[in-house]
DNA sequence: AGTTATTAAGTTGTGCACAATTTAATTTTA
DNA sequence: TAAAATTAAATTGTGCACAACTTAATAACT
C-alpha cells in the first residue's frame, strides 16, 4: 500500500469529519424556525412518510441505538411534536407517532431541501457520483461494524 | 430545481452524517489501544508534525472553537499526553506541546492509517475522485458559514 | 496616556452519540 | 411448563460540538 493512499485516506475521513459538521451547521440555522435539531428533522422525516414507527425501527433507519433516541425522543415529546407509547401487541416495544403540532411543522420543511441546495451548489452529475461512492463506502463500513 | 435532486442532497446530507459515525466508530476500535478518541488524535497528528501549537492553531486547523479544545485538552493534558502553558509573548494565548508520553504514541499509531485502509477498500481513483468532490463541498459550505 | 475595540481562552448549558449495564417482556428450548 | 436465552427500551457515564457569554490581555485609536 503506498503512503500517498495512506494520507489521502486520513484526508478524507478528516474531510468527512468536517463535512458533517458544516452541513449540520447549515441544518442548523435552516431548522432553527423550527425549533429542531438535525437528528430530530431526520426522526420527523420519518414520521410523516410513516406516521408512527417503534424506537428500534427508528434506530435501524437512523442507525442510532435507545441510548441516542430515547432521550431524544423524550425531548420531542416534551416538545409536543410526538408521543411514545408502549405497544400492545409487545410491551417491550415503544411505539412513536408523531402529533398534530409535529405534523404541522411538515409545511414548514418544505423549502428546506432547496435551500440547502442553494447553499452547496454542485452539478447534478457530481452529487450523483458522490451518493454513489458513499453508498460503497457505508456498505463497507457497516458490514465490518456488525 | 428537480424534486430528484433535492431527495439526493438530502440523502447524501444523511449518507455523510452516518458515514462519519462509522468511520468515528472504526477509529474508536483502532484508537482503543492507544487510549485516545478520534479528535485527540487529530491533534496528536498534529503535534507529531508540529511539536507545539497555540489552541488558536489547532481550532483554525481542526474548526474546532475553544469550547470543544479547551475542555478535550485538559482531558489529554490529564493523560500525560500534552502540556499547556500561557505564551509568554501574548498572555491571552495559551500553547500546547506534545509531551514524551504523547510523543511515544507516534510509533503505535503508525499502523492506523494501513489498517483504516483495510477496512475501507476502494480504487485509488475513487477515493481521489471523493478527495476532490469533498473538497469542493467544503469550500463551499465553508465560505458560506463565515 | 487613556479609552475603546478586538482577540484568545475559558465557562456554562444543551444536545447528541455510544459503550456498558439494567430491567422487563417475550421466545426458545429442555 | 419452567428455566434459559433473546429482545426492546431505558439508564448511567463519558466525550465531543457548539451557542452564548465572561474574563483577561493586547491592539488601535483619539
Amino acid at each position: 500500500m503506498k503512503s500517498e493512499t495512506l494520507k489521502l485516506e486520513n484526508q478524507i475521513c478528516f474531510k468527512i469529519y468536517t463535512a458533517e459538521r458544516e452541513i449540520t451547521k447549515l441544518y442548523r440555522e435552516l431548522l432553527k424556525e423550527l425549533n429542531v435539531t438535525y437528528p430530530q428533522y431526520l426522526v420527523l422525516l420519518l414520521l410523516w412518510e410513516k406516521h408512527s414507527l417503534s424506537v428500534k425501527e427508528l434506530g435501524q433507519r437512523l442507525f442510532l441505538d435507545s441510548g441516542t433516541l430515547t432521550p431524544m425522543l423524550k425531548r420531542m415529546e416534551i416538545n409536543g411534536l410526538v408521543e411514545r407509547k408502549r405497544s400492545e401487541q409487545d410491551e417491550r416495544s415503544v411505539i412513536v407517532s408523531v402529533t398534530k403540532k409535529g405534523n404541522a411543522l411538515k409545511e414548514k420543511a418544505e423549502c428546506i431541501p432547496s435551500q440547502l441546495v442553494d447553499n452547496i451548489p454542485m452539478k447534478k452529475e457530481e452529487l450523483s457520483l458522490l451518493n454513489e461512492t458513499l453508498s460503497n463506502m457505508l456498505e463497507q463500513l457497516q458490514n465490518h461494524s456488525k
